[in-house]
DNA sequence: ATAGGCACCTGGTGGC
DNA sequence: TGCCACCAGGTGCCTA
């Protein structure tokens, strides 16, 4: 599910729990998710504070102050639920575990993050803070979109040796961090752009504007992340599957929100992943 | 080196 | 109600 803006959202919402703050004990319910643990994770998480949170493509880095990070990915199904009182305090008292709740962080304030993973392709582990990105999860990430080495010049540079469908070069991760099944389709749509059209068979006129939508697209999702999280306190504290409408993606047979259009969105499967386009707009 | 396909796992939905 | 096929927001690894 979680893509980068919903990764951001998640962080920004377990973040007032966890920045500062001690872990007083973490908590593994089975010793794996996509990976086993790493060697004494509960031992070497519980005790520490954590000194901030930071996110890094689709990954949440949390530094503590042991000189090591924790790194977390949500997978596909991913959620992290914090307990909280209804008046915004932290609760001493938390719901009664659910199914898939594999990993809980009790922190000493009170609160308590839970990590559910239905399916478990998320993971979690630990590494030497000063390590940087050279962890191997990391070491082959593309820029940030919003960081300064990701811009017009990069993006049609790399995509003109592309030899793949713009989707699939888009949802590389080496090309540009951050980006899923959802938004390469809301960018491409945003585009005008084909996901069957190959990469480098477009021209530079026309995939220059794509480094700026993709800022755009992800900007504005953050944005309606951000406003879900303002009402969390109203919610039960769930952080990730904030739902806004989108422009093409799950709208098959649909009409085109384009302006006069009404062409019915398209779903094709790429490389076993479906993408939701105009075949009007879209060339 | 690069592109494409599979595998990992569980749950929800819709058809018969 | 049961069974089955198909779908799902990710990505590492293997193959050609």
């Amino acid at each position: 599910m979680p893509e980068l803006p919903e990764v951001e959202t998640v962080m920004r919402g377990i973040e007032p729990a966890m920045t500062g703050h001690k872990i007083h004990k973490l908590i593994l319910n089975r010793p794996d998710l996509r990976w086993p643990f790493p060697s004494g994770m509960e031992e070497r998480v519980s005790g520490t504070k954590v000194r901030g949170l930071r996110r890094r493509s689709k990954y949440i880095l949390a530094d503590l102050d042991s000189d090591e990070t924790l790194l977390i990915h949500l997978g596909m199904s991913g959620r992290i639920l914090v307990s909280r009182d209804p008046l915004g305090n932290f609760a001493h008292d938390h719901p009664p575990l659910q199914k898939h709740d594999h990993v809980i962080f009790d922190m000493e304030n009170g609160a308590r993050i839970t990590f559910n993973d239905p399916r478990r392709f998320g993971a979690m582990d630990l590494l030497e803070t000063n390590l940087g990105d050279a962890h191997p999860l990391l070491c082959k990430i593309g820029p940030e979109p919003f960081g300064n080495a990701f811009n017009e010049g990069y993006l049609v540079n790399i995509l003109k040796k592309k030899n793949s469908p713009i989707k699939s070069a888009l949802l590389d991760q080496r090309v540009v961090a951050g980006l899923g099944n959802i938004y390469v389709c809301e960018v491409l749509f945003k585009a005008g752009i084909s996901p069957k059209t190959i990469a480098r068979k477009i021209s530079a006129k026309r995939t220059m504007p794509i480094s700026q939508i993709i800022k755009e697209v992800l900007a504005e999702a953050i944005e309606a992340g951000g406003s879900t999280l303002k009402d969390f306190r109203h919610s039960d504290g769930e952080l990730g599957y904030f739902q806004h409408r989108f422009k093409v993606y799950g709208r098959e047979g649909e009409p085109c929100v384009n302006e006069g259009c009404e062409t019915k969105i398209r779903r094709i499967v790429q490389s076993g992943r479906s993408s939701f386009y105009c075949p009007k707009c879209q060339r």
